[in-house]
DNA sequence: ATAGGGTTAG
């Protein structure tokens, strides 16, 4: 009977088959609860386990090793914590076993003072000396960032193995310690692929790309084989370096090792296609995903929309919802973004009904991503009404409120939700304050922009960007103020580029100052020759000074560089298509319709310079 | 011990 109870405890059951076993176990031999313990830990039945566990008059400290270690590798931290109190409370002898579990639940749930107090425990019954003990602590120490005491314990460790190593190269490389990284990996003798990865990791981690890919050749002038984890990490750097074709290499690598293409290497191939610009093929990798999660839709969304492709993501998320897929934040936060882009008030509103709906709104980013869409769809009221309801809320979203604001036109209001933020104890940044020197601009609030400005840098020690320099050139240009955007122009610290110029240059030409209009397209030429339209500005402003020779000189140079102005398409969306028009363009199928009215509308308008110009042709 | 998706501006 007992011998036949053990071997079947060691099949896989379900819960109705223990219960059987249990009773038989109570009525025939009760010396197996222990063993039906351990296979119901094995089963994952915790819930079930723990009631027999607390059945047993006093449990050992075996038995209390196997219920604490379950619960931690069920990561239920916080029970596997409690489980060791008690142990510790009853006077349970404490063996090595124990400490592991109970310090990794700490590292876990970032208890610092409860994994604190273990230290001191286990060098109290001399347990320190343990190598799992030892390498548990380190790690506990590198996840809540004390890496000086982590560094302590492993330099403790007699005989370590690459596991320690590998495990505070990880804990340096959460603490941007990069450069300790970097010296510890150097000093491994025995480096395994996890080394390497990790190091690049490291290096991706902290923004040093091209020092991970250099990483990546040294491994492979080392014996050692690149695995999945390696190639998910290239992908996502050159994912950032926008480097398609470093990106490449990384999928032909995959494809003549014949690496496994799981989903999450799926899913960096689409990434790296996506942030590089390539959104078809990322598509057709997304197309070739027999088995797709959530992560991958959204990948794909977000890449539709991060690329301008606004209706192909609302097509996508149509497409998801039809195949009953259940969007979670990371979705709604791209398809947010999406109907921002399209600008309209009605999809924006029904997609904003929908995702308030489902709740989702207490998560920052879904919440900011709304908020901006209300407001490029000119819904203030609606941001409002939705900002109030925020209980959470971070600083991006205090960012989408006000630039709302400030974009629609209620510069002061947007001030006031500035003063409301710094109460609220949210530090402004700087993009808080490109938001409130644009809504100045908008509004003619010269003074009150400048003395934003001001307050940017004495108030918050924020130092101005290009950026905000060039809001105070447009504040500036937009009140006709010219000279003193020159001289702004003249002081700033950075140099002038050529957004700033291009601003000076609009405002010029509408002020018609013919000279300052000549000085900003030469700055601008200077800086981007390869800039067809900067070409077209010089030779209309020459042209408009009288300077034809001038103005004629610029197309044969533009012809030396071979440099051709794309072509600038007119576009409106009607109903849920998109027409599109070219200077003298005959090809839409309503063209007699179409050039009937334009005649129309040239006699009913008187024609400006701009006008003019805007038909002359190069190139 | 190492790996994949997101918000705010210009």
């Amino acid at each position: 009977m007992e011998r036949h109870l053990i071997s079947l405890l060691r099949c896989p059951l379900r819960t109705c088959q223990f219960k059987q076993i249990h009773s038989l176990i109570i009525t025939n031999c009760p010396s197996l609860v222990p063993v039906l313990l351990r296979a119901l830990l094995g089963s994952s039945l915790i819930g079930y386990a723990r009631k027999v566990f607390d059945k047993i008059p006093q449990p050992g400290h075996v038995l209390y090793n196997s219920l604490i270690s379950s619960y931690t590798k069920l990561s239920l931290h916080k029970e596997a914590v409690r489980a060791f109190v008690l142990m510790h409370g009853g006077n349970v002898r404490l063996s090595c076993f124990t400490p592991p579990s109970v310090i990794k639940s700490c590292s876990s749930l970032l208890a610092d003072d409860v994994g604190k107090q273990l230290h001191c425990l286990v060098v109290n019954y001399g347990l320190d000396s343990n190598v799992y003990v030892q390498t548990s602590l380190m790690d506990f120490y590198s996840k809540i960032g004390d890496l000086g005491s982590a560094r302590k314990v492993f330099d403790g460790i007699l005989v370590k193995d690459p596991v320690t190593y590998n495990s505070l190269i990880s804990g340096y490389s959460r603490a941007r310690e990069v450069v300790a990284a970097r010296e510890l990996f150097d000093s491994m003798t025995d480096k395994t692929v996890v080394s390497w990865n990790a190091m690049i990791s490291c290096y991706a981690n902290n923004g040093e790309f091209h020092e991970g890919l250099k990483i990546f050749e040294r491994m492979l002038d080392s014996k050692c084989s690149p695995n999945e984890f390696t190639v998910v990490t290239l992908l996502s750097i050159c994912a950032k370096l926008g480097d398609l074709e470093m990106g490449l290499r990384v999928k032909k690598y995959i494809d003549d090792n014949c690496l496994r293409v799981n989903k999450i290497v799926s899913t960096a191939i689409l990434e790296m296609y996506v942030k590089c610009g390539a959104v078809d093929e990322a598509r057709q990798e997304f197309d070739r995903m027999d088995d797709k999660d959530i992560v991958a839709w959204s990948a794909m969304i977000a890449g539709y929309a991060q690329n301008g492709r606004a209706i192909e993501a609302l097509e996508l998320f149509e497409c998801m919802r039809s195949e009953h897929m259940k969007p979670n934040d990371v979705t709604l936060v791209s398809v947010s973004s999406a109907c921002a882009q399209l600008a309209s008030v009605e999809v924006s509103e029904r997609i904003g009904l929908y995702i308030e709906g489902l709740d989702l709104v207490s998560n920052p980013y879904v919440a900011s991503a709304l908020l901006t869409m209300y407001s490029k769809c000119g819904s203030v009221s609606k941001a409002r009404q939705l900002f109030s309801k925020l209980t959470r809320k971070d600083l991006a979203c205090w960012n989408s409120m006000i630039g709302g604001l400030a974009v629609n036109g209620f510069a002061e209001d947007a001030i006031d939700h500035y003063e409301k933020m710094k109460e609220a104890g949210v530090e402004p940044d700087d993009i808080t304050f490109v938001e409130l020197l644009i809504g100045c601009t908008h509004a003619g609030l010269v003074e009150l922009g400048l003395e934003l400005f001001e307050r940017m840098k004495s108030e918050h020690g924020l130092t101005p960007k290009i950026e905000h320099c060039s809001c105070i050139v447009d504040l500036y240009c937009r009140s006709g103020r010219l000279k003193e955007a020159y001289d702004f122009i003249s002081r700033m610290e950075e140099k002038p580029n050529a957004v700033i110029w291009g601003t000076l240059l609009a405002a010029a030409r509408t002020h018609t100052n013919i000279e300052l209009a000549k000085t900003s397209v030469e700055k601008l030429l200077e800086q981007e020759p390869e800039n067809a339209g900067n070409y077209v500005q010089f030779s209309n402003i020459n042209a408009s000074m009288g300077k034809w020779r001038e103005a004629s000189k610029v197309r044969n140079l533009m012809k030396c560089k071979s440099i051709q102005k794309p072509a600038a398409y007119s576009w409106i969306e009607m109903e849920d298509k998109v027409h599109k028009f070219l200077v003298g363009d005959t090809s839409h199928p309503a063209t007699d319709e179409v050039y009937s009215i334009v005649d129309t509308l040239t006699v009913q308008s008187t024609w400006t310079v701009c006008d003019l110009e805007s038909h002359l042709e190069f190139g």
